[in-house]
DNA sequence: ACATGTTGAAAGACCGGTCTGTATCGACTA
DNA sequence: TAGTCGATACAGACCGGTCTTTCAACATGT
């Protein structure tokens, strides 16, 4: 019958789409969604033009595809497992962000937000793209307000909002150049955990006098 | 002789000129500058695409005069005279930032800002449009770190690279619709002065209950 | 076991449009 | 008459998206 068939056809298929996938991946992050083309990310990946808009009808339904695997592999499977690794109450596991962010922010082959990046790279308000990137620094901005619910704080909303700010800004500076641009917000941090009566450990001295 | 030649032709050269910047910088500044091609920028501004090369010999000069125009227009005439225009004491003046944003990020057509677009639209390091965005970032840091030394503040570096982060990350949370980025981020900011020994006048209570 | 038919994927030509940058020409003016 | 400007066509590259050709791997019938 075929396309209900057998094994292989199928396990074709799916490294083919996990190749577009892959390719997509690494060149959107690295270089934007608008500055990489479909036609480069064909001849990356192996796979012919056809399979590709197979698979997304669209260049667009290629980037909101990215756009979830940079939820899934950069939000959950990197900055909330590598903060919760770290453990502790949760005001240590909010200060933990930016020891993570620091590492991130030293690669050399660091790439900065790509949330952040297609959302300042889309000026139409009401394009799916955009809209897409809204809802995934949300995302985001979730993790933080349950954090930040577990660390007994009243308006965990506003206090997200607050760290994420911290987070982009950090970000922005660090793709600037700016490599201590993590510690710098984690002492911003700090002072606003303990303005919310959070108990926070003293910055290390060493730490404490790079950060500013 | 022509070049050196009688006012008339100049001024109308020059007012040729003027529209071209004119209108690359509204373009640019709202869409980005990998959004909009020259030949926009000519049908607007009602000039002939030879008269823009003959006045930037590629897109690139225009990008960079644009940028130079930017920091003329809004860094120095519109940011700092808007903070300075204020007055009060350096403290005062830091905190007053967040209030002439609060009215920015209000504003309906708010454009975000053409610095950190720039500087994310492009990937390469070595590039001179990106080495110029941060340089331009690098003056408003200046004005920080004056104003910084002029509130005793020791590390005048260090705090306006923390005061900065904060600048821009309200700046990337408005673009995503948070219109109260800015108290948010003079929320912080407050807090830092307060622990730098910067005497602050307390927000007003209706202001700080927004603010969170 | 072997021939056959089907199917999916790779390769690449192709299409209309847009990009930066150049060349041409006519009008107007000093 | 010389020089500038606007308008326009053009060149060559690249964009997203479609289409055709070719080929290899599979399923099936006997």
């Amino acid at each position: 019958m075929g396309l209900t068939g057998a094994n292989p056809p199928e396990a074709r298929a799916a490294t083919a789409r996990e190749r577009i996938d892959q390719t997509a991946y690494e060149l959107f992050s690295r270089r934007g969604v608008r500055a990489v083309g479909v036609d480069e990310i064909v001849a990356r990946s192996g796979v012919a033009k056809m399979t590709l808009y197979r698979h997304y009808p669209s260049k667009d339904h290629l980037v909101l595809a990215f756009l979830r695997r940079r939820e899934e592999l950069w939000t959950r499977g990197w900055l909330q497992v590598e903060v919760e690794r770290r453990g502790g109450p949760a005001g240590a596991r909010l200060l933990a962000i930016f020891d993570v962010f620091d590492k991130w922010f030293r690669r050399p082959d660091f790439e900065g937000c790509a949330f952040i990046n297609v959302l300042l790279e889309i000026d139409d308000q009401t394009h799916p793209v955009r809209r897409a990137t809204v809802a995934h620094l949300a995302t985001i901005r979730a993790f933080l307000g349950r954090l930040a619910g577990e660390a007994g704080i009243t308006d965990a909303d506003a206090f997200a909002r607050q760290w994420h700010i911290l987070m982009k800004g950090s970000i922005v500076a660090a793709g600037e150049g700016d490599t201590r641009a993590a510690l710098r917000a984690q002492d911003l941090g700090r002072l606003l955990l303990v303005r919310e009566g959070v108990a926070v450990a003293d910055a290390h001295p060493a730490t404490r006098k790079r950060a500013r």
